[in-house]
DNA sequence: ATCGCAGTTTGCGCTTACTCAATATTCTCA
DNA sequence: TGAGAATATTGAGTAAGCGCAAACTGCGAT
């Protein structure tokens, strides 16, 4: 089955690339279809392949030797992820799960060598990428280390709306479902201290929620409690 | 001046180079000497360089909108530092501060793409440290994430003592001064329970500190700590 | 030698956010 | 349609660690 061209127009690493090369590209890659709540690969693993989110959404976590999970990130479509790689390592560091359901470029591991010499930008854009997280991961240090909880929050769902958000007629929706224990597991907090914290957001008109779906009314209170 | 090209050796990024090549890299360097507690560079201005430590011990260091200051790394002789440009940032992240007098190598950041090309291996070292910090920054957030501070403490300064420690007749003490402050900006807590939590260790026998200098007496006890 | 300052220690009270517990709501699927 | 599972809410009690305050120590500069 042959992959169109077109999948790979408009995605940073390959912007730069012509048809033929975009071709090429695709041929070499296989794609995956991961089903929500599947793990696409997990902590510990064999970095054997890298990858390129088409559609839906990734959730990266990690557990600690406690077995308490911790979310690192979460990855919007058209992003490279798993690319441990990239930066010498051997093993995923991370566990990554599909939290809607995914279509993923993959490609060997062994082919990083032969993208980054061959495809001009791409190495450039893959580096983007990891600058960006470690700048993010730098960000949520600054957090957890001075901030309290209610801000930590705060700042989560904002990020969240801003990367994952899709308008509807109430507000800005989070383009996937997240429980109170998710945004626990992403502000090192626990899930009644976010379930009040939301309760009271709710009743200020600031977000809405229903079951797992949450919706930002008011983007600039939001930021007000983000400090 | 010229510089000698045994400088280089046994430095990774350098490793697989002849001595032509080391003479080369060398030229093209500019040497720093920074005095105690002054800067290298500050958070935010142009990436013009990068860096290598010759000598020396770096304190890595954020302030956050409110002026909380956040430390986040301390870098070992031998080591890249201030590399933004590797990862596509123009603008320093953060501020490199010499707590010791430090020996630098300074190269401007255009050389970067130069020395990606030319020097065998040279990129794939540098990545590695790259991935080392971000590997090491994942860890900080989960402890900051579901760690208490007594745990955190004492991770702190077993990592202190274990990448820059030295042997000395009582135990390995930590290379440059350390305050209960920096601890403090180290963990995300405040001078007055770092200085609780050492007096007790000190009482334990575990640690053992005269003013500014940190001796680690019982590695085993203090590992214990950690969990 | 001594003054000043940076660093340290320790006590006390208070707040944040956790744990534990019970109950309520909503979704899923047979 | 109803049972069970997952998710959410809310209350009560508690503890970790912060903020404030006061006093102490030791280093370095003049």
């Amino acid at each position: 089955m042959k992959l169109d061209p077109s999948l790979l127009q408009n995605l940073p690493p390959f912007e730069r690339l012509n048809a033929a090369d975009r071709q090429e590209v695709l041929d070499l890659a296989r794609i995956r279809r991961v089903l929500p709540g599947k793990s696409v690969f997990e902590e510990g693993m064999d970095a054997t392949h890298f990858h390129l989110l088409l559609d839906g959404h990734i959730r990266v976590e990690r557990l600690n030797p406690e077995g308490e999970k911790v979310i690192s990130l979460h990855i919007p479509p058209g992003q490279l992820f798993g690319i441990a790689r990239a930066l010498g390592r051997d093993i995923y560091p991370a566990t990554a799960l599909a939290v809607t359901e995914c279509l993923i470029l993959v490609w060997p591991t062994a082919l990083w060598e032969t993208f980054v010499e061959r495809y001009d930008g791409f190495s450039t854009e893959a580096y983007k990428v990891v600058g960006n997280r470690v700048s993010e991961m730098n960000n949520r240090i600054m957090e957890l280390a001075t901030q309290h909880v209610e801000q930590r929050v705060a700042r989560a769902i904002l990020r969240l709306m801003q990367q994952h958000g899709r308008d509807s007629e109430i507000g800005t929706q989070i383009a996937f479902p997240v429980t109170r224990k998710v945004i626990s597991e992403m502000t090192g907090s626990t899930l009644h201290t976010v379930s009040r914290l939301l309760s009271r957001w709710e009743r200020q008109r600031i977000v809405q929620s229903q079951h797992r779906h949450i919706f930002v009314l008011d983007e600039g209170r939001l930021e007000k409690l983000t400090h």
